[in-house]
DNA sequence: TTATGAACCTACCGACCGGTAAGTTGTGGA
DNA sequence: TCCACAACTTACCGGTCGGTAGGTTCATAA
């Protein structure tokens, strides 16, 4: 079954925000990608910020999604924590993308919340906050400390996911792809050294 | 003494760049900042471009006197990368500017074509490539190994440093402040877990 | 048969963008 | 005294921005 009008401009606008950022797209670009007038556009999503408050409603939909089937599919905290957060950094370009308006949300969130006034990182660093308290050696951990190991687990997962471009660009193809083979597992490593609990 | 008009120029750049973007920031705006027009702006850099370079240059060369600074400083390897790196989570403005900057960069170089900026980041993160390979664990470590170590403490880093006005908008001033309290000693705890070598 | 509403369109608006052109003003040296 | 030059200015350019106004086309329901 085809996607209708309305899926393909969110399919868009979510490619060029990742790429380009909310101030760096136009709403005649998103249009543009699918063949449509900016008019188009405005007639499904009456504003730029509602489009991108869809996008990112979604974006955060996804990784509940994602968590579930983790929670469901895997028993040990351990497990369900390294297998959410690797999912992350799949080569597939939606992961990416992901990643990348995770970021750009992280910068520009501030400029913006004074008029869209929500919190769409709230609920996935919850999230993610309790999966780390679920951890045996982290039972007696303070809040704060398992959000600043979430942050430290996030922010070295998705600085990684979304430089692939600059890396290559610095380093030339070979040595991505070098860098690529042992990344996951020194991440893996890093997993692993922060469920065995807190620094103290 | 007074500092010039192109130097306060190049501040309130430094500044605006880091808040919105190359993109989200004109040129009129900067130069209002100080009080000024655009085409006074345009007579000091001749173009946007040439403007953020100078914005970026002047960045890299500050890593490079404090990564000086530091290794004249400490004798032991451990303690020059946690010194250095440290460094950048410090709750001085300027920090968190270059936080954001750098950030920026990474998303936006590959857009930016022609892209100066990439060499900007190059020097910086082979600096820190070799620190790391300086340390005792990690001298049989392989090139790729050491800058995937790189990433994870950068990206663990600057994700923290540039996220204090969303921290502090979900989870409010108090939770914030309890986060910051037990950062950096999280941070200490990952710097030495990566200084006592690669995961195999 | 008519009419209603979704899904598009062209035309246009005022604001702003980066950049050019052509001054004006003040200062310091020959 | 004259002149060159740095440091600005106003005026303007073509182009793009998000958004409005007011259509046209077409399927479906009354």
């Amino acid at each position: 079954m085809a996607q209708t009008t309305r899926d393909q401009m969110l399919d868009a606008a979510k490619t060029l925000f990742a790429e380009r950022g909310f101030y760096g797209v136009s709403i005649a670009n998103i249009a543009g990608e699918v063949g449509l007038t900016k008019q188009a556009l405005l007639h499904h999503f009456s504003t730029k910020e509602k489009l991108y408050g869809e996008v990112l409603e979604n974006i955060s939909q996804r990784f509940k999604v994602v968590r579930a089937d983790v929670l469901a599919t895997e028993t040990e905290p351990e497990d369900q924590l390294r297998v959410y957060l690797l999912a992350m950094v799949s080569r597939s370009p939606q992961d990416t993308m992901r990643s990348r308006l995770l970021m750009r949300e992280l910068l520009d969130n501030k400029r913006r919340a004074g008029s869209a006034g929500v919190w769409y990182l709230k609920d996935f660093l919850e999230d993610l906050v309790e999966m780390v308290s679920a951890l045996k050696a982290w039972r007696d951990a303070s809040d704060a400390e398992a959000l600043a190991a979430v942050y430290q687990l996030l922010g070295a997962i998705n600085y990684y996911a979304v430089s692939e471009p600059t890396l290559r660009g610095i380093f030339g193809d070979d040595r991505y792809e070098a860098l690529d083979a042992v990344f996951t597992e020194q991440l893996s490593g890093f997993i692993r050294k922060v469920a065995a609990g807190p620094s103290r």
